[in-house]
DNA sequence: CTAGGATCCTGTCAGC
DNA sequence: TGCTGACAGGATCCTA
């Protein structure tokens, strides 16, 4: 689930409990989501590459996490949850730690929990300077913040015969996308999901790559979905998504902006979110 | 090289 | 109730 917003969400709202704190002991209840030797150190910069949350230590180690689809990071002080983000689910506010929970960072006065249903996401330590030659690190293209237009068009006619959503999600292409952001970018531009990458003119590639940047920003506004439903009083979540989703899981309901039916689809194996009329498949005669 | 599908893993939900 | 298959806010690997 976390995309970009929402790991800049936890790199913000982190930074407050940890920075200048030393890690003192890891705890590891699942192998694979922890990659290399634990390390220990006070804790010196919080960082994010895409979608991966970056801890630099400062005896010049750093831990890359990626939360993946269900990936969730919980601090917990004094026997309490503080703040929590990532995959949003009833386990924001369940007992810690639970059956989810694949690894715990010790610190002198407080925890920091990585839970992961799904097992996808990792903790990975290296040395800071080795960061760059990461795999994913390497291949990461850049935020749409730093990527020109006439950049984001040529990488599309590399790509020319796949679907547009596809490509945007395609970290090597432009980074921080995920399922819902990709929908909701393509919509906001009048794109169909579907339409082939090379087929997009530079003024639509051009308003794709600014729809992906107002709609990640407008996540981040809101704080993804983070600590403001956790600490909601009665424990639930809220729904973060109606805050901005104009077309993600709204399938069935009327179009924002025409009031057309939002459908379903399919596209690169990922469910898809369009409206018709909105995003039209076929060029037509204005 | 590109493009598409399978795959990693656990949990939930719809439909029988 | 129990079973089954589909699906899930990601990315990589394998195949053609």
């Amino acid at each position: 689930m976390p995309e970009l917003p929402e790991v800049e969400t936890i790199r913000r709202g982190l930074g407050g409990f940890i920075l200048g704190k030393k890690i003192i002991k890891t705890q590891i209840f699942c192998e694979k989501s922890f990659i290399g030797e634990p390390v220990s150190g006070k804790v010196k910069e919080l960082r994010r590459k895409g979608k991966a949350l970056i801890i630099d230590v400062d005896n010049d180690w750093s831990l890359m996490i990626h939360l993946r689809m269900t990936g969730q990071l919980i601090w917990r002080s004094s026997g309490k949850a503080e703040f929590a983000g990532g995959h949003p689910s009833e386990n924001f506010v369940a007992e810690l730690p639970n059956k989810q929970t694949r690894v715990i960072l010790g610190f002198g006065d407080g925890q920091l929990y990585f839970n992961d249903q799904r097992k996808f996401g990792f903790i990975k330590t290296l040395k800071t300077g080795e960061l760059a030659e990461e795999k994913f690190i390497k291949k990461l293209a850049q935020e749409p913040w730093e990527m020109e237009a006439e950049e984001f068009f040529a990488k599309l006619q590399k790509k020319k015969n796949s679907a547009i959503k596809a490509v945007i999600l395609d970290q090597s292409v432009v980074a921080g996308l995920g399922n819902i952001y990709a929908d909701e970018a393509l919509f906001e531009a009048g794109i169909h999901p579907l339409r082939k990458a090379g087929s997009l003119s530079l003024e639509e590639a051009t308003r794709v790559l600014e729809m992906a940047k107002i709609v990640m920003e407008r996540a981040i506004k809101v704080g993804g979905s983070t600590i403001q439903n956790y600490v909601k009083a009665d424990g639930t979540r809220g729904n973060y998504l109606d805050l901005f989703a104009k077309v993600y899981h709204r399938e069935g309901k009327p179009c924002v902006k025409c009031g057309t039916e939002i459908k379903k689809i399919k596209v690169a194996g990922r469910g898809t979110h369009v409206c018709p009329n909105c995003q039209k498949l076929e060029k037509t005669n204005d």
